[in-house]
DNA sequence: CCGATATTTCAGAAAACACTGAAAGTACGG
DNA sequence: CCGTACTTTCAGTGTTTTCTGAAATATCGG
């Protein structure tokens, strides 16, 4: 590897970072150099930079498309895939989150779905089965507002976090002047429907549990 | 291992999920087994529950506890320690994160901290650093958002989740109106004054770049 | 269709990681 | 102190993951 002393810091601490963000070694330095790289790489460039062989770039690249984090593009007289990091940052963490949920949220959420259908068989699985449905709906509730949040725009998610938990104060203002409706929940899927876990949408005028 | 289906099914994708989740298989089983167990649970239990070694139970519970997952407590005239999964699971949503940013989040900012306060040798270093100054201003203000909502009781953060993307329309309202007044900014650490990174702190009245 | 240039696949080598059993450590009651 | 009951440590082993080099596949201009 020889980088400038700068970029060969970044690049080695997203390599090690990569193992504890669910991508290898390569994977987080391939990424760290085209984050930082003015201008798109070729599949060699990379190989030069790190020091790794071809094989490993190819696969790296194609496993940061699968994440969806590198675009591929071509010049004019060159059919070398040329490879770049996005610039929007905030795309960036988007991306990051999404590919996370799918992979450690998603696949939860479906296996506890399925265990809070079976009949428990004993006092043992009662109280276990007790304990998901409490975790499911937790879990629910998070998915549910990704999906919402994901679709505010940058900017309004760059201001909501600019405000931080003063936004509670807003929340106050909010209940006293009731300014929200209650939404539509969809229909919980495989649960009982005596489930004490919507209780939360039976009426409507926002949630009088709250004092 | 033999435990009624409802929990085996359970336990063993925990197992699964810990890869994904940053602990090993057996971490990811003794947390499911003490999630779902009605009562606390000495280290030979979990040995029984999960046919694995004493040893490997040892060290799983002693992962659990750097994570502050697991509660250790004992019972009169028994020396053996009992474990527990802490009841409510907002805590260990809280003690996740928190753990996660600690793990994944915080050494890059220390990274980017010091990489920041290099001098560039070159152009390519120098458009380099920039870009790393646009990832640590991001990663430096969700840093400080998490510090700040953290802080928030579950309670109103249940409200908030459930409003979702609507509370956009709430702070449609506090534009109008003004509300909040702007936050104090901890000094930023390394980073030369004429960063354009907080110019946002410099008046008071809330943020005008925002229409 | 050929030769040149690129990329991908894959079997096996190398490295990292998880797990075990044996031994060492700790804490208590007598 | 000694014996007992319990927990932790760690070197060695087994398993999984990552990485490589060689071979296969793809795409293009001529």
């Amino acid at each position: 590897m020889n980088l400038p002393p700068l970029v060969q810091t970044f690049v080695l601490h997203f390599g090690e970072m990569g193992g504890r963000w669910g991508v290898n070694r390569t994977v987080g330095q391939i990424y760290a150099l085209l984050f930082v790289s003015p201008q798109p790489l070729v599949a060699d460039d990379i190989v030069d930079a790190l020091g790794v062989s071809r094989s490993n770039v190819s696969m790296g690249l194609k496993e940061l498309q699968a994440w969806n984090l590198v675009r591929l593009q071509h010049k004019p007289n060159d059919r070398r895939d040329y490879y770049s990091a996005p610039d929007d940052v905030w795309q960036i963490v988007r991306t990051l989150v999404e590919e996370r949920k799918k992979r450690e949220i998603d696949p939860t959420l479906s296996m506890l779905r399925e265990a809070l259908m079976e009949r428990p068989e004993s006092d043992y699985e009662r109280h276990a089965q007790e304990r998901m449905r409490v975790m499911h709906e937790l879990m629910d509730m998070m998915s549910d507002w990704y999906d919402d949040v994901r679709r505010i725009e940058t900017e309004r998610l760059v201001q909501l976090m600019k405000l931080g938990s003063r936004i509670t104060r807003v929340l106050e203002a909010a209940d006293r002047f009731n300014f929200m409706a209650p939404k539509k929940k969809k229909p919980t899927p495989g649960v009982a429907d005596d489930a004490s876990s919507d209780r939360r949408e039976q009426r409507p005028g926002g949630d009088p549990d709250e004092p």
